[in-house]
DNA sequence: TCTAGCACTCTCGGGCTTTGAGTGCTAACG
DNA sequence: CGTTAGCACTCAAAGCCCGAGAGTGCTAGA
């Protein structure tokens, strides 16, 4: 597929012209000639053969001319140059995810926060599942009598806690140690690959610590099985609900759907995402129905040296491409920055 | 406002009717008619005389009559009786929320969860926030070199951990011998109560801890700041979306703002409920313009002998009222027998 | 006190026409 | 040979009219 200087020009005028106004432009109109130069007759063929090739359709006789998904792949593999963001932007980026006293789970709730606020679309942030992360250390904190807190911290820092019931005759001392024994046996493994037998094996030998262990193990089975898909928090939903695309209410209620109640559906598009920068999937591209009328921008983040999770966009499949993929990228720069450094 | 029994009658069938159908309800309606037993025309007049007490009004001339707000309010008030969950229904709840082996965190999502999966509404849970707790425990864990993770547990047993940055020359020993010491003088706390100068009293005399200390002392100042309003869960919003009156893209997109994006509108709308029982707010009554198109049912539940949270389902203010009270009644008495028995 | 009858009102939907934006084609032009 | 001007054509959207039907209020009578 070839495209010559004017039919580029035209394919790219075109969509930044539809992006902007979200109505269907025609040869006559007035920025479109000014930019391009030329008369509208000479728009118009371009834009016949742009149709002919798939990038353009229109949706009845007398209607401009609309992108079709396959020209927004064209404009966002061959025309799009990043809108680099405004000073005061990156600047309100970066204070949000400034803080290195802040949590990772809070850091990822901001990134969700500015990068909604700064794109104005929903933006979405996958954290790993607990599988995905590594073991760094058990505490199992006595709570009172028979009761006690059993505490994991994973190498991203992320806390989960859970309490358990203590088997009698087991002294503070004794949680100490078991906690002592199972972090320093355990410690860098990844949760996914704490298997029964694997703590079995490490508390074996104490065997009056066996009831103990299967509260442990229990927990365990339990929170990984759940937690083996990542977190998704989404936010700045509002925003999309102001893009015309999306009052028609089934169309909006599909991708709410998708991006609220479904998390599956997300979480599956999401995983799609290469590891390496800014990944853009549109409309029919993705593989769900709900989506079809979306496109995600999506990119990597790392932390503990390790890609950790994606940050994203979702947007109508006319969406500001050239600001997405800017603000996107810069987010998930600084939260690698962040994350890579305190891991 | 006294009401005789035909227009009890009538009014009761109107809601009930217009419950079911989302239209307007006209005196001729089949089921109304053989319900109440009495003539179109006795209807009608019956239908009249609600409407100048301001119970009924008629979108235009030939339409048939739609309850008002208040309407709404003198049917909950006098004629509800609340529709009993089928037996499946409270035994899918029950399995829900009937793990004592779930953290408190757990269950209120699972609580939101079922909540609105059983009454087809969307549901809220609000969880009280970080300074409505009761401090319960603070530990110091080594994290490595120079550095440490602080750990509060609250007296429902939710954990909250941050990493902090360690002053040289503190060794494990010192961290366990401080946790103690704060966990000892501050148990059962209020955390909105652990004000700086508390703390500075608790560890004045171990001046060696001061870096420590101010390190804590800037986190919880954070946190409780953060921590102050109650956390809300939304589950099921796509249910709203089905409802007629939600087919308005504007009024869809001011629902979704208060439910989605902006927390606080939800979480003072409801922080109106009072303490005891079911508590109805219709349209109007809701002191939020976003909210005037709905309603909200909600209890409180409690949990460590003290009111903790609420639950709740947000509707169409063309609510099915009998059975959402019914629904977060018998989800808010679990909720609290659950919580209120692991605390 | 209730009911039947009746005239009246007003929305909704279908079908019609008009409008105007935008196209494709063709012939002329530099 | 690419570009432009002119022109006839197409088709969705908007406006309009009208009939159908639902529902009401009123009044007289049982």
């Amino acid at each position: 597929m070839y495209l010559d200087a004017r039919r580029r020009a035209v394919l790219r005028a075109v969509v930044e012209e539809h992006i902007r106004s979200a109505e269907p432009v025609g040869s006559e109109h007035r920025a479109l000639r000014e930019q391009l130069g030329v008369s509208s007759a000479t728009i118009r063929s371009a834009m016949a053969g742009l149709e002919e090739m798939g990038l353009l359709t229109h949706p009845h006789t007398s209607a401009g001319r609309v992108p079709t998904d396959r020209g927004y792949r064209v404009y966002v593999d061959l025309l799009l140059e990043a809108e680099p963001l405004s000073q005061a932007e990156r600047q309100a980026i970066r204070r949000r995810l400034g803080g290195a006293a802040e949590t990772p789970v809070d850091l990822l709730d901001q990134a969700a926060h500015v990068l909604a606020a700064i794109a104005q679309y929903a933006s979405v942030v996958a954290s790993p599942g607990l599988r995905q992360q590594r073991f760094q250390a058990l505490h199992l904190l006595p709570l009172g009598e028979q009761r006690a807190l059993a505490v994991i911290i994973t190498g991203t820092g992320a806390v989960q806690g859970r309490p358990i019931t203590l088997p009698a005759g087991i002294a503070t001392e004794d949680l100490d140690e078991l906690s002592r024994v199972i972090t320093q046996r355990l410690q860098g493994s990844l949760l996914a690959d704490l298997t029964d037998e694997r703590l079995e094996r490490v508390v074996g030998e104490a065997s009056r610590y066996h009831q103990l262990l299967e509260a442990l193990r229990a927990w365990l089975r339990r929170d990984l099985a759940r937690g083996a898909r990542p977190r998704l928090r989404v936010e700045g939903v509002r925003h999309l609900l102001r893009e015309p695309e999306f009052r028609r209410p089934d169309v909006a209620s599909a991708v709410l759907e998708a991006l609220l109640d479904e998390e599956s559906v997300l979480g599956q598009a999401l995983a799609a995402a290469p590891g390496e920068g800014v990944w853009v999937s549109i409309g029919t591209e993705n593989r769900f129905e709900e989506l079809r009328a979306c496109s995600l921008v999506v990119a990597g983040y790392r932390a503990g040296g390790r890609l950790a999770g994606v940050v994203g966009l979702v947007g109508p499949t006319r969406m500001r491409y050239r600001r997405a993929v800017a603000a996107v990228r810069y987010v998930a720069d600084r939260l690698s920055e962040v994350l890579d450094a305190t891991a």
